[in-house]
DNA sequence: TACATGTAATTTATTACATCA
DNA sequence: TATGATGTAATAAATTACATG
């Protein structure tokens, strides 16, 4: 992942090649998370957990929506789950229960205890908690540093959360599907190497990252997008047409040549087929430039220059003798 | 009030790993 | 020791259902 902290944003150039990773390793506390709220750092956070299991008080001024304790609860801090037979003692399985990781089935939810307090216990109806701004941000900022929560995180962020850990797990479970539905921008990125793009990768990059953070439909954004692509096709295929028909007015008087560039080396973009031209085509100080420029995207890339494509292919050359007097007469 | 939307929660299928015969 | 059957847990994907504007 990139330095970037935009969320979605920087995660388009990499989600392809970044499935979920499942980190093992506790994570260090960036600054990006000392900044927020006033919460420990992972380390910390873990450390602390370990240390004070029964005894961390786990209300840090967040807003939960219905305030709960491990005691309300009864089911925090490592308490082991019916479920969680101990059948081996080495591994990953060993460590899950080492940190008395509980399933879903045997916690009943304690968020919605005011319905059952209301006398709905049993009713089969499912109530939805709202996560809180501060729960939500807290969230997102895990997120970014790991998009899956070994137990122990999941333990520890649910009680800094104070949610329950499966809260969290859906919540990041959530996350992911929806990371993997936005990750779809990751078709655009791939040309971002040499940002065989343009305008229209931009614009997708601007978007992607404004849809992360608003209510922006991503059926919106695509038709933007596609909008933005034809709108280019159209302008290159008039574009194209225009030098064929350039060529094709060309191919009458041959005479021209000798004001033509020599014949093209192509070079095609495997991402996005675009074709580029090699510096035989370029004047001498064009192809320094190009060569010279670290960054492809202000040079030949972005060049709306005409592609001299089949058409040196294609064309039948003249068997007559090129005359420069009689060209340079016309 | 009906509706669209976002999202928490659930269900199902798949995969990986550990254990045991 | 190798192998297949079995159980457990994590996860993704699809779906449901609730809360909100």
């Amino acid at each position: 992942m990139g330095d970037n902290d935009d969320g979605l944003g920087l995660s388009l150039g990499c989600a392809q090649n970044q499935p979920s990773l499942k980190l093992n390793l506790m994570p260090l506390a960036s600054p990006r998370m000392q900044n927020l709220q006033p919460r420990n750092t992972w380390n910390e956070l873990f450390s602390s957990y370990d240390r004070h299991l029964d005894t961390r008080s786990f209300h840090r001024g967040i807003d939960v929506n219905r305030a709960l304790t491990t005691v309300d609860c009864g089911e925090e801090g490592g308490v082991s789950s019916p479920n969680s037979t101990i059948s081996s003692i080495s591994g990953k399985r060993n460590e899950r229960e080492n940190v008395g990781y509980e399933t879903e089935a045997d916690r009943p939810s304690c968020s919605q205890a005011s319905d059952d307090e209301n006398g709905t216990a049993g009713d089969s109806s499912r109530k939805k908690l709202r996560l809180s701004k501060e729960q939500s941000l807290l969230l997102e900022e895990t997120f970014k540093e790991h998009s899956t929560l070994n137990p122990k995180q999941k333990l520890a962020l649910a009680k800094e959360l104070n949610l329950r850990p499966r809260q969290v797990e859906v919540w990041f479970q959530n996350r992911r599907a929806r990371f993997s539905r936005f990750s779809g921008w990751g078709l655009v990125i791939k040309c971002d190497e040499h940002d065989c793009n343009s305008r229209e990768l931009v614009l997708a990059k601007k978007t992607a990252k404004r849809f992360s953070g608003t209510k922006l439909k991503q059926t919106e954004v695509d038709c933007d997008y596609l909008k933005k692509c034809c709108e280019n096709l159209t302008a290159d295929n008039r574009r194209l047409q225009k030098e064929v028909q350039d060529l094709r007015a060309l191919k009458l008087s041959p005479q021209l040549y000798m004001h033509m560039n020599p014949p093209t080396t192509l070079t095609m973009c495997p991402s996005c087929e675009r074709v580029a031209v090699s510096s035989l085509s370029l004047t001498p100080t064009s192809a320094v430039a190009a060569l010279s420029v670290p960054n492809p995207t202000s040079a030949i890339w972005n060049q709306q220059q005409p592609l001299p494509v089949s058409p040196w292919a294609a064309m039948q050359i003249s068997d007559r003798p090129f005359n420069p007097a009689s060209a340079s007469r016309s």
